[in-house]
DNA sequence: TGCAGCCATCGACAGACGTCAATCTAGCGT
DNA sequence: ACGCTAGATTGACGTCTGTCGATGGCTGCA
């Protein structure tokens, strides 16, 4: 699987391609969790429905609101509130007969920062 | 925004939960745009991949240097960087024989961006 | 106690995704 | 011209995803 041109004496590329580029130091267990978390945002309902949780405030938004504005049927929106609820960006709350959703700025601020 | 507070535990009207959230005003093209975006840091083999190309700066980062960290074949590489490069994050430069990868970081800003 | 509404879960299905082996294309050096 | 190397493409396979209709659990009201 190594690539072949390591062996056989030393530099024998003159024209080595390959530079030390940062291949160390690269942690699997945090790249796996922030894929989960870009991964629940690789929706375009899911970033509509985390907008509007969003725009909500600390108050929250009833899932009975997200759903019609979602464009898709109820047991949808729901699967894609657990998905992000399991990416830990937004947490759950019941209220009555109604359902609070509430968004988590630190998760969101933690993808942000992987990115810069 | 969230002009309207439910206020909870005075008084529940039953037959209205909703709350006016900010369904209005959400662009379905820019949230694609954005979905594919998130979706091509979906994966921990990309971000590795985005890591090791952003690390490597200007110069760019040869392919040949990323297969082996990536514990990946070269095909599924080769097209894990097709899904970056179509989502923007990245361009290919071909120099010969090698081909060098480069980030885009207003991109990577963008999507930044869209997490504020 | 019964009824009505909200929401999570289940079952099913078409489509997309991640992966690899095999193959193909294009430069380079001899 | 030839062979070698780097990297992209193809084909195939199993798994996951997004979607909906139907169902079930739970809560509040009459």
């Amino acid at each position: 699987m190594a690539s072949s041109k390591v062996d056989a004496g030393a530099e024998v590329q003159p024209t080595a391609c390959c530079a030390p580029v940062g291949s160390s130091g690269f942690d699997e267990t945090a790249a796996a969790e922030l894929a989960k978390g870009f991964h629940a945002l690789a929706d375009p309902v899911r970033l509509h429905l985390l907008s509007m949780i969003t725009a909500a405030g600390p108050a929250g938004a009833c899932v009975c609101d997200l759903v019609e504005p979602a464009g898709r049927s109820q047991p949808t929106v729901s699967h894609h509130l657990k998905i992000l609820r399991q990416a830990g960006l937004v947490t759950s709350e019941k209220r009555g007969t109604w359902a609070w959703y509430h968004v988590r700025p630190e998760r969101v601020a933690a993808l942000r920062a992987a990115l810069g």
